[in-house]
DNA sequence: ATAATAATTAGGATTTGACCTAAGTATTGC
DNA sequence: GCAATACTTAGGTCAAATCCTAATTATTAT
């Protein structure tokens, strides 16, 4: 079977998120897929804008949902697995956090595929103001 | 039971995600989900790229994928099925646009989320500078 | 009319995702 | 120590996603 490296020490173990290819360049690919699969499902995305008011526990966490404790949990591996949270266990109480950084990577995409059709918009533009001029 | 299998959000309501389209506010949560699992594959990012710079065909679309073209088209379908992109069909050749407002949806989370999160550090930036002044 | 092209339909195989219940392991409070 | 708490592990169901090949339909070119 393969996977991270879960199964040594759950205690205090910090999930190593993927990494992230070139830091000033366009990230892996499959770091973005990620990203925005993780935000796809909206249990995962509420979990999201409660941690960006605090950090909290799992119990925490899990009190507005009807769902069973371990399928919740399974969505915290997953935000934890592409890097949008992080978390810590200090006795019996694991504690997560927002971890922003990645949803960065969600919006530098957005914005660079904004910008690419903003600027095809700008073409088309010109181009049909100068068919404009043109048949005067 | 009925339907309702993975439906164990209390806010998650099944609709045609084309009638919550265009509206102010937060769109429906499965509207957004859509979205972000539309983004979460490589291939379909790669065609949202290639469409901002200008419309395309089905063929032309497919042409750098070596996947086998029916896989291929149910890419396509995805795409068009969560409103990212619109196509047409004229004598045998079906041609593709990007419909960009969606992506707006995508943005807006984001930016929604990035304020809440920006907001946070600074009540903690404001707390931390008080402490400081305090121990003065 | 026939052949080539463009896309679609039909029908799998396989994997991943999203849930569940039941039982187990640490930690903490009394 | 014993019970409650806070997860965690194990194992299972069912649906959806992602790929495939083969065959088909519709349109255009020769």
């Amino acid at each position: 079977m393969e996977g991270d490296a879960h199964g040594a020490n759950p205690e205090t173990q910090i999930v190593t998120p993927q990494a992230t290819g070139t830091q000033q360049g366009h990230p892996r690919a499959a770091v973005v897929d990620g990203v925005f699969r993780a935000l796809s499902d909206p249990t995962r995305r509420a979990v999201l804008e409660r941690l960006s008011a605090s950090p909290a526990s799992v119990s925490e966490l899990a009190a507005p949902y009807k769902m069973a404790l371990p399928s919740f949990v399974e969505h915290l591996r997953v935000l934890e697995r592409n890097g949008l949270v992080r978390s810590r266990k200090v006795g019996r109480v694991r504690t997560y956090q927002l971890a922003p950084e990645r949803l960065k990577l969600a919006e530098d995409w957005l914005g660079r595929q904004r910008r690419m059709w903003e600027r095809r918009l700008d073409r088309l533009d010109a181009y049909l103001l100068k068919m404009k001029e043109d048949s005067k």
